[in-house]
DNA sequence: TTAATTCGTTCGCCGTAGGAAGGAAGTGTG
DNA sequence: CACACTTCCTTCCTACGGCGAACGAATTAA
């Protein structure tokens, strides 16, 4: 009967003000990219006596590389540190109906290496193949592994049911994370989407956003206080659920709204108004049929009132202050993202702003490299000092 | 043009470690209330080394009363230490139309002292006189006053917004930080209340909720990961300008949701229901009526259709897990709680529990014990070690 | 060449953390 | 009643890391 190895679970001793010390200078690296020690301790507020052994630390791990002299006016020139990217890297790894594409990026989300992989065997196994083949050698600088797990746009822990036994929290996390060895993140990729556009987006510059995405289902995505909110169950943002619109119906997984007024409904709709086969952006294609078929416009304008319903909703619950509008709802012109913001300034209680979201495809990439980056820092709340 | 004397912002410092140590302590103390050092090394992984001098302290500071000595099966008895809630006192104001209400409490909430003030010259005079004096001899135990702003129930920056210069914010916020020397915040009571239900109410087992409040108008407060949220502008919770309701129209600060379904609305039909004069409770009085009149009975399931749309769509954008009814809508008899339950799951996208809160009136002033205990804490996010 | 200036490093003091040992205060047992 | 035993708390001691201060380094201005 002896006791599992706890480790002693020492408090906020001395090996965690080190590495919180660690943590601090890294953070502030990335973030100026070129500076001498000397600006470090203005920025950290660390002594230079005890940046001088940290600095050659994080050298000698690759960190950070020294390079030539700066400039000065007079004095000894500083000697320059560069932040290098490449000693973080992460892996994002995207869950598709029928194989996983997984990309390796560093801590810009600059791309290393790609692949998409089809799906034949178990998808832990795949993963934990995969991931370290695409590394090669920069294996060690591996620092998190992010899973978007696909088809949750609007489904959540509802929609997500029949898979939730394979997907989501323990099975694939836990197993990857015990065989990798880094800490794995899944989350919905409309959830890393918003986390992305945070971190490098469209929403560097707020606290707060929302990030409404529309497909084949509506869903939007989080971030409140700079951080990815999922509420109680995971299902935060299933925006497509809202009992907004009287005639529509919902049915086993899709939400009221979402049946009406998502890219697939929308697409139907254009067929309808423009025959044909189904354009591959319904929203672009009817925007530009609206400036000469009068019935197109009408119908635009309909799915903007209904859009700006769902929008003012999110704004009267928890006021982001920023709305964005991805996948389908990036494709609508200036125009109609300028009427779209009209109407939710005239209902919404509080100043919003509507605008594009901004990297697209890349959304999701981005939001794995900030998740597994803040997942590096985890327990360690910033404690940095004001600048 | 010497430098304001910026303090040299240390860093993680020995100061701040120390710091760290005591909260670490204290806070432990608070939840367990009686304790031996032996327990406090199992509960914050402190060394009994360190834990002497720190304890010796804190007895000194009165926040521990050592006890007699407890039991124990053999050895040495364990000298016990009971936490003294009264160390911490804590001012809740707030503010209503035409005077003020200040409680002194400690930090379990118990009243110490509490006053109404009429109010008549300046509001940020009047508090800070008021405090020290109700507060006494226990004034050097203030750690911080909490402000519930009113009638901000459903108005948010929006409706406060002829009074923010007043009110909200800065001005009385740092005035009164200022004069008295302890951390002030400023709030609504919706979310007071929110934070409060969480702190000691209906909500201390979970760590998202959703208060909903129905008074005059309809406000809600947000508690998303263990936090009050507040929005980018303040405006989180401003849910009674949902545009749930084709027939709701909103004028100058009121939401188009509220203007049919707040508590004002629901008076005015109960009279024209049943003639006379306005009851103190019309929800009560509404659920008295439904049971023999057929008309009453379908008003009030109108009602109830109403809120779990309104409970809906927050869920549908957060996810809260459980929303706590306070106000009018805490006055429901359980069969109309059962009812709204039932609607709720039958439309949300995720489970969600429907209850009443339990604090009623107190619920603002554990909110506000709750926040003036957090901001003596302020800065230091919990690095407490697992229990 | 010398002074002035700014950077970075090494040295050494100090304070805090935590290990080890010892005293304190009980319970059980011969 | 004496003795071992157990558990709790304290005191002593050592090690370590942060930071102040002095020092060496590298350049510009005079």
């Amino acid at each position: 009967m002896t006791d599992v190895v706890t480790p002693p679970t020492s408090p906020v001793s001395r090996e965690r003000s080190k590495e919180i010390k660690r943590l601090s200078v890294i953070s502030t690296a990335r973030q100026v990219r070129l500076l001498s020690r000397a600006e470090l301790t203005e920025l950290t507020g660390l002594s230079p006596a005890t940046l001088t052994p940290l600095v050659r630390d994080l050298i000698a791990e690759g960190y950070l590389i020294e390079r030539g002299p700066g400039t000065s006016r007079a004095g000894r020139p500083r000697a320059m540190l560069e932040f290098n990217p490449r000693a973080e890297l992460v892996a994002a790894v995207s869950l598709e109906p029928s194989r996983i594409s997984c990309e390796i990026a560093d801590s810009d989300g600059a791309v290393v290496a790609h692949r998409a992989i089809r799906l034949t065997g178990d998808i832990v196994d795949t993963i934990c193949r995969s991931v370290p083949e695409l590394a090669g050698d920069g294996l060690p600088a591996l620092r998190g592994v992010a899973i978007a797990a696909p088809g949750v746009i609007s489904g959540g822990a509802v929609r997500l049911a029949p898979s939730v036994g394979l997907i989501e929290g323990r099975p694939i996390g836990e197993s990857v994370q015990r065989t990798l060895g880094v800490p794995v993140v899944v989350d919905n990729d409309v959830n890393l989407m918003a986390a992305g556009e945070h971190a490098a987006g469209a929403g560097t510059d707020v606290a707060d956003l929302l990030l409404l995405h529309v497909a084949d289902g509506i869903g939007a995505g989080l971030v409140l206080d700079g951080q990815v909110r999922r509420g109680a169950r995971g299902a935060a943002g299933e925006v497509g659920f809202l009992p907004l619109d009287p005639a529509g119906r919902g049915h086993d997984g899709i939400g009221p709204f979402e049946a009406r007024w998502s890219e697939n409904a929308i697409a139907e709709r254009v067929v309808a108004l423009a025959p044909g086969r189904r354009p591959d952006s319904p929203v672009r294609a009817l925007v530009a049929l609206a400036v000469t078929d009068p019935h197109a416009a009408g119908y635009l304008d309909e799915l903007l009132h209904a859009w700006s319903r769902l929008i003012v909703s999110c704004v009267c619950v928890i006021d982001p202050g920023r709305v964005l509008l991805s996948g389908a709802a990036a494709d609508l012109d200036d125009a109609a993202v300028g009427r779209l913001q009209d109407l939710v300034t005239a209902a919404a209680p509080s100043t919003t702003e509507v605008r594009r979201a901004v990297l697209g495809d890349r959304a999701v990439l981005h939001g794995a490299v900030s998740y597994a980056l803040s997942a590096a820092a985890a327990g360690l709340p910033t404690l940095l000092p004001a600048p």
